[in-house]
DNA sequence: TTTATTTACGCAATCGTTCCCGGAAAATTC
DNA sequence: GAATTTTCCGGGAACGATTGCGTAAATAAA
């Protein structure tokens, strides 16, 4: 069963008015009398009335709403900069529309593919870790939707991004490593397809250089699925740990890869940092609680998402097609437990 | 800037048909002949034709959305929830919204206000620990808008529930505590308004019976925004460690709870579970990796979620008013560190 | 051959709004 | 008092789809 609305008609027709005037009336329109106004308002006011979103919609060919697309919900990463979306979208009347693409690419196709269905107005993406055909998204920005990278973005298509120095981050984070005396450092990376994977890798390797290490790619190990799949994971550290001499230390470059590093050092019984030492990216809040206390990098989530939902507004708002389009670089934070 | 999708009438013109044929064509009705048919349905697929769903919202006055609130989603329990959420209502062809409250009632409130403006056909909530005044609620559920709760729910209001045996996984996670020895267990709980709050300390004060011990008022701490401001978990954990004798150990009602009480012992350098132990609700993945590794309640989030789910499409799909209202009970599983 | 029935399509209303026109009444100017 | 301008409001098309109804042509039945 449906309940029924009051539509502008149900007004018109008690106050023996036409549409137009009940709707200019509402619109606070100058070709309306100030008596007929009041009438209308207080009528509408009274009824509660709403004009029908989808009506509007329909008239205006705009959704007023925007598709977010990230790997997961259930990360701090993403559900921090779903946070940070919401609070501008709102603000501005916009709705937002949440898929998840678990870091598969066939349902990030089929969700992309469902987002474009509801005509949404614009979309933000951090692209999944297996995503290394783009075909669809590039139709799509093609066609004329905005569309905002976020953390992950892809470089083939131009349009706004809002990433973080990744490159600096990582060097960060491995610099601290070397500091702290351990000398062989193992990385366990996201997706080679990503390009945050390169640039964290790239500053890992920067940092060793650094200390006159040579990175050593039996060191590197790469998660297609982004430690989505456990297993991933679960092979990457125990194939590290088989090498003659071990590392004595990880960097993991994502959220769930750090975790995940952790889960498989302490079912191996490794103590952390004792025997092998551990850092990586991770914006969970948890962190601080974890047996092993650990020094993350951490990026500006909240930020980035309102950043990034600022500048696809603009884009979606914007009289004539957008040619100048920027890539915004926030920092991260290198966070230890101390320091805190 | 936006781009103009194919419509129906660009169909027919571009076939020299009417758009009632080419409509007809396309849903594949019998009156229209297979010629025609085959020609419409080739030149649909070849411009990649997709109908304007707010054209058929506004027809069929529904919008195939459903809106959901939860508290946050950076907590594994809602965000679970909303996974088994999606799967349901993504195969049917529902779009998804999800808001949250942030445990705030004015959120809250301006949320379904947002969300009913949005004419969403209907809603799953899962209410939030601010929440005393129904009104809003009410008048929505009055008004016909289908309405589903999933694990905080309202007594007022008659309409079907998911929720899980809060008395019974209280009972259990304290009858744990008491086997293991304890005897002077403390219970920081939820707001008071929410009827979780009141089953779960319910089961709480069950086992104490059971055992012979007495409920004491000073060792049951209510947190009104239920975590979400750290500083109430503060003032609950100082006002118990300040006790005399000092519980021995705690028992929390919810995720943010249990994690707040952890973050609040170690910041007081009270060693757990030695000085004093900890259990309470969660369904965090996290847990064990936490430095205490603790007994934990867990609940059938992603179930709750798809049943919900399910009982909400029903409703928005019946043809007349539903009358016999379930309340769904899942059972909660009670994980220790080991036994995984 | 004539009549009845299918078959296959078009017309127009509808959903709830907005907005371009057109026009009557009132107010202003000459 | 006539001409002009304002003020205020209604009619109706449009947005993109569906669908009841009407109807010409094709086919079947008489």
């Amino acid at each position: 069963m449906k309940y029924k609305a009051t539509t502008i008609k149900d007004i018109a027709k008690a106050l023996n008015l036409s549409t137009s005037t009940v709707s200019r009336a509402l619109r606070d329109s100058h070709e309306i009398s100030a008596a007929t106004k009041q009438v209308v308002l207080e009528y509408a006011a009274r009824l509660n009335f709403q004009p029908n979103p989808i009506a509007l919609s329909l008239k205006e060919r705009k959704s007023h709403s925007i598709g977010v697309i990230v790997a997961e919900i259930a990360n701090s990463f993403f559900s921090q900069i779903i946070n940070g979306i919401e609070s501008v979208a709102n603000e501005q009347g916009y709705t937002v529309i949440i898929s998840q693409s678990h870091e598969n690419f066939e349902k990030e196709v089929r969700t992309l593919q469902y987002l474009a269905s509801r005509s949404i107005d614009g979309l933000l993406i951090s692209v999944s870790s297996a995503t290394n055909d783009l075909q669809q998204l590039k139709s799509l920005h093609q066609s004329g939707l905005p569309i905002v990278f976020v953390d992950r973005s892809v470089e083939d298509i131009h349009t706004h991004k809002v990433v973080v120095d990744n490159y600096q981050g990582a060097y960060n984070a491995t610099i601290h490593l070397l500091e702290q005396g351990y000398r062989r450092i193992a990385c366990v990376a996201n997706s080679e397809h990503l390009n945050i994977t390169k640039e964290r890798v790239g500053g890992y390797m920067a940092a060793l250089q650094q200390y006159q290490l040579k990175p050593d790619p039996q060191m590197i190990k790469y998660c297609f699925h982004g430690g989505m799949l456990l297993h991933e994971v679960e092979t990457a550290v125990s194939e590290l740990i088989k090498l003659k001499p071990k590392p004595d230390a990880i960097f993991a470059t994502s959220d769930k890869l750090t975790t995940g590093c952790m889960r498989m050092l302490k079912r191996h019984k490794i103590a952390v940092p004792k025997t092998i030492a551990l850092t990586g990216f991770s914006n969970s809040e948890l962190i601080e609680l974890l047996h092993a206390p650990i020094t993350v990098v951490q990026q500006p989530a909240f930020e980035m998402g309102q950043v990034a939902t600022e500048l696809l507004l603009q884009l979606i708002e914007s009289k004539r097609p957008v040619k100048d389009f920027k890539t915004i670089k926030l920092q991260t934070r290198l966070v230890s437990p101390d320091n805190k």
